[in-house]
DNA sequence: CGATTTTGACCTGCGC
DNA sequence: GCGCAGGTCAAAATCG
């Protein structure tokens, strides 16, 4: 990634810092010698101003190759959470009750299946029950994600932001590790479910099928404001902080990434999103343009 | 002490 | 009707 891609596509990354109004170069008509004395200190004075203005440029380009170090990062962490998630409608799901599987037993038919991401199912031979008719037909949204954890992290918990309360646990024929069963807490009345259980081929991702939609907000938006925020103030500093600051967008990528999801599952859209989201709590900053803009400033007529 | 987790029992649908 | 398997319940245990 280099900054002409990053113009092309993140325009909104331009700082535009208006450093015009910070000083302005003296002026004179006078045509004695002390005029020329004058002229001289003047043109010494623009070379040391040219030679500034350089090296602000050049802050300007590390500033900017900083941010494409976060959007590199944050592709590289999207990399490590694989995520699919298809809707279906449950009319659908209902009409195909009955036919059989292809990849199942012959005593169990597709409930879910219907309507999970078929990769996964191809690949793992994984199946899944498809009989609890009991199970509220209206409620057509079934997604499923794939987070990856360490391995040696034996907990069925994935971090989506929500509140969720486990209700059981079971092991399934095909699949030795266990399956969690979750419901959302944040509402009473929410009728959303989640399943959690490691995948069969490969015990580092957490498979959660989400089945519903959450009928209240999204209950950690405001840690997501705190993550932006101490994001943009962590960045006035870029060069001392970067550690820190991306340590936190390890810990907070997760919340926000799942928070975009459930609205639009499409990772293009998503990245663009997310580091428009970025560029904007530095740009729109005004704590940080000001400080910026002084720091150059201050370089610029410190001498 | 309330909230959450654990876990065995129970419920339900499906195929035979 | 029976057995199987996934899903749910609820009492006990655990946690903060």
């Amino acid at each position: 990634m280099d900054s002409t891609w990053l113009d092309d596509h993140y325009p909104s990354l331009d700082l535009n810092l208006d450093v015009s109004s910070l000083g302005r170069f003296p002026t004179s008509s006078s045509t004695n010698l002390e005029d020329e004395k004058l002229s001289v200190e003047r043109e010494e004075r623009i070379d040391v101003l040219k030679a500034e203005l350089t090296r602000a440029t050049e802050e300007n380009k590390k500033l900017k190759s900083i941010t494409s170090n976060y959007i590199t990062l944050w592709n590289k962490m999207t990399d490590l959470t694989t995520i699919t998630a298809t809707t279906t409608a449950c009319t659908a799901s209902n009409s195909e009750r009955g036919s059989p599987s292809p990849t199942t037993s012959p005593k169990r038919k597709n409930h879910q299946d219907c309507s999970i991401d078929q990769h996964m199912e191809s690949n793992s031979g994984e199946e899944y029950s498809c009989k609890r008719v009991r199970e509220d037909p209206c409620n057509p949204r079934v997604w499923k994600l794939h987070f990856r954890t360490n391995p040696s992290d034996s907990a069925l918990v994935v971090r989506d932001g929500y509140q969720w309360r486990k209700y059981g646990q079971k092991v399934t024929r095909d699949n030795p590790c266990p399956r969690a069963y979750f419901r959302c807490t944040f509402a009473p009345s929410c009728p959303v479910k989640k399943k959690v259980q490691r995948s069969i081929e490969d015990t580092s991702i957490l498979v959660a099928t989400y089945e519903g939609e959450h009928n209240h907000e999204q209950p950690n938006s405001q840690v997501n404001g705190a993550a932006k925020d101490s994001f943009s103030t962590k960045c006035l500093l870029p060069d001392n902080s970067t550690l820190t600051t991306l340590d936190h967008l390890k810990s907070s990528s997760e919340l926000v990434l799942q928070d975009q999801v459930m609205s639009s599952p499409s990772q293009e859209v998503l990245h663009r999103s997310l580091v428009e989201q970025m560029a904007r709590s530095l740009t729109q900053d005004p704590a940080f343009t000001a400080a910026l803009a002084t720091a150059i400033s201050g370089r610029m007529f410190q001498s």
